[in-house]
DNA sequence: TCTAATT
């Protein structure tokens, strides 16, 4: 790309925008470019930045802005060497966020103290953060090396919705220099009763700890204080997955694709599958993350089956190449992809619609309605074209979204050997036989799967039986999922008791 | 009761 840019750059006319506007590229070199930047190989046609320069991090960005809309904001502080909004490595989802470089390190000063925390972009409920990028202090031999921040900060929980930053400092001022301290709240402006607190370092965080954490109970709150440091990205990420996991019922298979936010659920779907077997090869594994991994990537291959896969691409000045989503997601041996979703009849998720799913906590946008500018628009609007957008007209849709449905096999119920069968106890009320089997396709062969039901109310009574046709699945599945937590509840698997061997379900 | 994000 870069010779491409260089023989570009060299003509009299690019030379000239580049050297006005700090834009990197034509666009026709959009497509690999992300945005205003340029090649550091390039030297004689681009301009120079200050040895100095501080690379600034964005926050707070609407997604609907790129760096085009972006880039007269901040040239009003110099000319910006380049800037970058962070899309996602696999959906091209804006992030939300950029960084930016001038040529000086001045222009980068004068940036920071005009916009940080001044000013909140359209839509947005938080003001604009331009900050110093983590690489910054990090990396270089520079002056003040801050500890990473992750560190020194703290959560602080069960404060009462009162309280204010000032509140919360005066608690937590005598313990070190507070660097930052934020109570979190909704868009309303509501104190969620809780906030960070950054110390300058581990030591004063700790000893915050020690002092405050249980030391009393705010009036209103439910228990005394809470004072520990605040998640890391692993751990937020473990928490968003659990909480989404509870909010869609264990992923039905028939809602997701067909909603009004469909694609941004696919979207979602592939970026945690991917982020998933990151941390998963990061060693950190816990049943939570093997079944969410192995469900994403059903999601995923789900989509690549033709639903809504093209709409997905991004649609422009993408880093995504096409067809990405196969490579984002290692292959876990499983025969879902031919005989998951697509075998359940409609009838088998008494789910409600979609949009009742999203409803409950999952929104694409909340600060803000999307633009036609916007990929995800674009990629629902390609939904509405593909599948219609009427619900119920979306099972007449499936069949041609798959080329060869694959015919709905009856399940014969049976068990497997000694050892194949498990008892699975707190299923969501929602799951029948074919959701259970699909939770536990991802371990092996499952030969059956079986919910129990009230006679009287047809309602699940939240048990159910998983045969495999070998004990290593059947190990590998109360491995993963013997503790996991759907809701409130927490599964258990085990097992089946070989004396209820001669009853048949 | 874990922000909004760090190539």
């Amino acid at each position: 790309m870069y010779i491409k840019m260089a023989t570009l750059a060299n003509g009299q006319a690019d030379n000239a925008s580049l050297s006005t506007n700090g834009l990197g590229g034509s666009p026709g070199s959009a497509g690999h470019m992300n945005g205003l930047s340029h090649s550091p190989g390039n030297p004689s046609t681009i301009p120079m930045k200050d040895h100095d320069a501080i690379k600034l991090f964005i926050g707070q960005i609407p997604r609907n802005l790129d760096e085009k809309d972006l880039k007269p904001l901040f040239e009003e502080f110099g000319k910006i060497y380049e800037l970058t909004v962070l899309k996602d490595r696999f959906t091209g989802m804006h992030k939300g966020c950029a960084f930016l470089t001038y040529c000086e390190r001045e222009s980068a000063l004068k940036a920071q103290s005009a916009l940080h925390e001044q000013k909140t972009l359209p839509g947005m409920n938080r003001p604009i953060q331009v900050k110093p990028a983590d690489s910054e202090s990090r990396g270089g031999s520079s002056c003040l090396r801050q500890p990473p921040s992750q560190d020194r900060k703290l959560f602080v929980g069960m404060l009462n919705k009162q309280q204010s930053e000032d509140d919360v400092r005066r608690l937590f001022e005598a313990f070190g220099n507070i660097e930052e301290c934020t109570i979190l709240r909704g868009p309303d402006g509501n104190s969620k009763g809780c906030a960070f607190v950054k110390y300058s370092s581990h030591a004063e965080a700790q000893a915050a700890i020690n002092a405050l954490h249980g030391s009393q109970t705010m009036p209103g709150a439910s228990s005394s204080l809470v004072v520990k440091f605040a998640d890391t990205d692993k751990e937020r990420t473990m928490r968003r997955m659990q909480q989404m996991a509870g909010q869609m019922g264990m992923f039905n298979p028939m809602a997701i694709p067909f909603g009004a936010y469909g694609a941004y659920a696919q979207a979602l779907m592939q970026q945690q599958a991917a982020l998933m077997a990151s941390v998963a090869q990061g060693g950190y594994l816990n049943p939570m993350a093997a079944f969410a991994a192995a469900q994403m990537q059903q999601m995923a291959a789900l989509n690549m089956n033709g639903l809504a896969a093209a709409p997905m691409t991004p649609t422009s000045g993408g880093s995504t190449p096409p067809g990405i989503t196969a490579p984002a997601v290692p292959s876990i041996p499983s025969p879902i992809g031919v005989n998951g979703f697509t075998g359940l009849p409609p009838q088998a998720n008494g789910q409600p619609a979609a949009e009742a799913v999203f409803a409950n906590g999952i929104h694409p946008y909340p600060a803000q309605s999307p633009t036609a500018a916007d990929p995800l628009q674009q990629a629902y609007a390609g939904v509405q074209q593909y599948a219609g957008p009427a619900y119920p007209a979306a099972y007449g849709q499936i069949s041609q979204a798959f080329p060869q449905p694959p015919p709905m096999i009856p399940q014969q119920q049976r068990e497997g050997p000694e050892g194949c069968n498990l008892f699975i106890y707190h299923l969501p009320q929602e799951f029948g036989d074919a959701e259970l089997m699909q939770m536990f396709l991802p371990f092996g062969n499952v030969i059956s799967s079986k919910v129990f039901v009230d006679r009287a109310t047809n309602q699940s009574k939240c048990f159910g039986f998983v045969s495999f046709d070998n004990p290593a699945s059947a190990q590998t599945a109360i491995q993963a999922m013997n503790g996991f937590q759907i809701g409130m509840k927490r599964l258990k698997v085990q097992l089946k008791r070989p004396k209820d061997a001669n009853r048949p379900y």
